[in-house]
RNA sequence: GCCGGAGUAGCUCAGUUGGUUAGAGCAUCGGAAUCAUAAUCCGAGUGUCGGGAGUUCAAAUCUCUCCUCCGGUACCA
């Protein structure tokens, strides 16, 4: 079904961090690029986006630095905000969930839910810590299970025997906040019923188009399979959307209360949207509701939700069902592309670990906008389609070197070089046979795209020789076939397809010889270089939603002044895409002198960036050890010991359960060494463990002491031993 | 342990519903060329498609099993 228009978004990022690299391919680049290649196609286009800034992981951010959680948002708001700036992502808006209109959207759903009945209000007993002046989510309480009477049973279910309860069934509960006994307190919360919406949900799933990608609709489906239950969609929590003054609502009741985020995040789309609108519509450039009328509940509308693997689901069932649920012909998202997660160098994106490149770091370091350019594009040719992808120095380097560089940098770079030298820095005039050759141009362009495998009757375009033929062709064709990638989110081919253009250009080139034509067939060259003239600039048009700065210039150089894509309300729609493949430029018209588009990255650049890399971890590591005193180490008692038995624990895969001799005392300990230990290789051993720790239930199992190990992060394990095993069990260690 | 994803050329990855000789880019080697950022263009080689078994005329693709890796979750006291 063809749709009038297309509005996009991309997950709204949490604002207790910086984007690093692994945000941008994910979501924000993939819809970028899609935003700019529809704006290009004249295809009128909304780019959605905003910080989610709402839940507890803010206010514990707050507190960790010891400010407000209005200084938290305002401070990451600001700075993502900038840094996708920066990397020119073209938001239409990027708004933030803190903002009056959201607040009012968010509310409006809750009370129509509540009206409908698709709410289900719960008055429960929930521990409360006094103390701490909170209510308890389950794995903050624990005690004894109610059923088979193991201790350390946390909030609703039990280790041990696996039985479910409710929380306060717990005996001897215990709040891991702050130690004291919890009381139990009777509270209100809001369930949405979920299971309303399967049937609906199993329909749309399977009702969409085949080129929703597999990993979206497995995942979607695998949910479904299980059965949608109730979900709580209110929290005890203070930094959110409160409940008061809802209608249906008891005041009492919605005191402490706010939305939990993930029913409030996915609304700050349509309140982005509304926000946008209200200053279009000061501009002149929207009427009033178009937020709805035009966009959110309009059929021709097309909706395309951009996330990485880890929202599949709030997309495609949740944030739909919601939508139908409210009615009013709001639209569901037409397609949900997905992308899986961007590794660094071969290990996770980790902020705790500081295993990341924010893209605070990345613009510090590389300043210039061609090394923005290089970025989108190392990212985008490795964007994680349908598996995780890995960012590493060398490929940005390979990437930049010898392809953005040498293929369509050094393309543009010889044909203007070229015409400077020998057409007085002019696009060449041509005459004689080829007087007509826009016109048998466009015929050319014509017949390759309706008939893109047929053999060209080369009488039919008898102006041009072969090598123009399959320029023209090659043109065409590529260009078509990145735009099909495209529709199909296919967009590591898309560059793939998009490069290849700017090699059969190369190839052109080379095959043409204007060096040597210059000098014999001057009527030969000037034509040469006229197609290669006109091949920069629609090169300048392909590549323009990946590396938009570079193309910009382009423009400049050759005196165009066209959108390439960027968001520009007063810019009319023009499908400058469509022509892409077309001679525009005029015989005659001046070019600027051009300079490098893309300088290669060194090596050094490459080692220094890696190191780096290891720096900024090595500090974060450093920064965790806190000092501790002499007293507050004599705290911990270690001893030797001696195993006497080891055995797997049952059910599990990392423990094993030592009986250990502490020097005529007995004790029982677990340990997690169990994949690099066989049980029969520990007996005898003489180990070290803290035999002043607190017993506690794992597993339903006790463990009365911990043995100690040394460990690394890429996963070895060993054991610690005193160097002479004669000193045997119960000795002190210091 | 459970749930989900993955294992394909030296590297990074494609391989649509099972169907000819398993592909691309980079890297490597050879050649052409010298307008251009020593940048281009042409050509070449490369694989037990993680192991094993099964279904089939036919398996990278379907089934079973095992191994390894990643993520989530549940216990590394």
């Amino acid at each position: 079904m063809i749709k009038k228009r297309t509005l996009i978004t991309s997950a709204l990022p949490y604002a207790n961090g910086f984007i690093h690299l692994g945000h941008v391919a994910g979501a924000y680049l993939p819809a970028d690029i899609y935003a700019r290649f529809q704006r290009l196609s004249a295809e009128e286009t909304l780019y959605i986006c905003g910080s989610d800034e709402h839940g507890v992981a803010i206010t514990i951010a707050a507190e960790k630095e010891k400010v407000t959680p209005k200084d938290i948002i305002d401070k990451y708001h600001e700075a993502n905000k900038a840094a996708f700036d920066k990397l020119g992502i073209t938001f239409n808006k990027y708004s933030r969930t803190s903002i009056p209109e959201h607040r009012d959207t968010a509310r409006e759903f809750f009370g129509d839910f509540l009206k409908k009945g698709f709410l289900n209000e719960k008055e429960e007993e929930q521990f409360y810590d006094e103390k701490a002046k909170m209510f308890l989510p389950d794995r903050y309480v624990e005690g004894i299970c109610p059923n088979c009477g193991a201790d350390g049973a946390r909030g609703d279910q039990c280790d041990a025997c696996g039985a479910y309860y409710d929380q306060t069934e717990l005996k001897d509960p215990k709040s891991l906040v702050s130690g004291d006994t919890p009381i139990a307190k009777k509270t209100t919360h809001w369930y949405l019923k979920f299971g309303e919406f399967q049937k609906f949900l199993e329909k749309y799933i399977e009702s969409n188009d085949p080129e929703w990608k597999d990993n979206v609709l497995q995942q979607s489906r695998s949910w479904l399979k299980l059965g949608l239950t109730e979900r709580a969609i209110t929290r005890d929590l203070t930094w959110g959307i409160d409940l008061k003054g809802i209608e249906g609502i008891d005041d009492k009741k919605a005191e402490g209360k706010a939305l939990y985020v993930w029913f409030d995040a996915v609304l700050g789309y349509i309140s982005a949207t509304k926000e946008l609108m209200k200053e279009y519509e000061k501009a002149g450039k929207a009427a009033p509701e178009d937020w709805k009328n035009k966009w959110w509940q309009n059929d021709d509308t097309r909706y395309l939700a951009f996330i990485g693997k880890d929202n599949i689901v709030f997309h495609t069932l949740i944030f739909p069902a919601m939508l139908h649920g409210k009615g009013e012909n709001y639209i569901l998202p037409t397609n949900v592309p997905a992308n899986e997660f961007l590794n660094l160098e071969g290990r996770k994106f980790s902020k705790s670990k500081n295993w990341s490149i924010d893209l605070q770091d990345f613009f510090n370091d590389f300043p210039d906008k061609f090394s923005v350019d290089a970025l989108r594009y190392a990212i985008a040719t490795n964007f994680p389609e349908t598996k995780d992808a890995d960012f590493t120095w060398k490929d940005y380097q390979a990437r930049n070197n010898n392809e953005l560089a040498a293929i369509f940098g050094n393309f543009v770079n010889r044909s203007m070089q070229f015409t400077h030298k020998n057409f007085d820095g002019k696009i060449p005039e041509l005459s004689g046979k080829y007087k007509d050759i826009d016109a048998k141009w466009a015929d050319l362009a014509e017949f390759v795209k309706n008939n893109p495998d047929a053999v060209i009757n080369k009488e039919d375009f008898g102006i041009f020789n072969d090598s123009d033929l399959l320029a023209i062709r090659s043109l065409v064709a590529g260009i078509d076939l990145v735009s099909n990638h495209y529709n199909r989110f296919r967009f590591r081919d898309a560059i793939t397809e998009t490069m290849n253009i700017a090699r059969a250009a190369n190839k052109y080139f080379n095959d043409e010889q204007p060096w040597k034509t210059a000098k014999n067939d001057p009527e030969g060259c000037a034509k040469t270089l006229y197609i290669c003239a006109q091949l920069v600039r629609s090169l300048a048009v392909v590549f323009a939603p990946i590396v938009p700065n570079a193309c910009a210039l382009i423009n400049d150089y050759l005196g165009i002044k066209q959108s390439l894509g960027e968001v520009d309300i007063n810019a009319d729609l023009i499908d400058t895409w469509a022509s892409a493949a077309l001679p525009i430029l005029k015989q005659g018209a001046e070019i600027k002198k051009p300079a490098i588009l893309f300088h290669k990255v060194e090596d050094e650049t490459v080692t220094a960036q890696t190191e780096k890399l290891g720096e900024k971890q090595a500090a974060a590591e450093a920064e965790k050890e806190e000092l501790i005193t002499f007293d507050e180490f004599m705290k911990v008692k270690l001893r030797t010991a001696k195993i006497i038995e080891a055995e797997k624990l049952k059910k599990s895969k990392k423990l094993l359960k030592l009986q250990v001799d502490l020097g005529g005392e007995k004790r029982q300990i677990l340990a997690g060494v169990a994949e690099f230990y066989k049980p029969e290789d520990l007996v005898g051993k003489i180990i070290v463990v803290v035999a002043n720790l607190q017993p506690a239930k794992i597993m339903g199992t006790e463990s009365q002491g911990m043995m100690l190990a040394a460990s690394t992060d890429d996963g070895k394990l060993c054991f610690v031993t005193p160097e002479k095993s004669d000193i045997g069990a119960g000795a002190e260690v210091r």
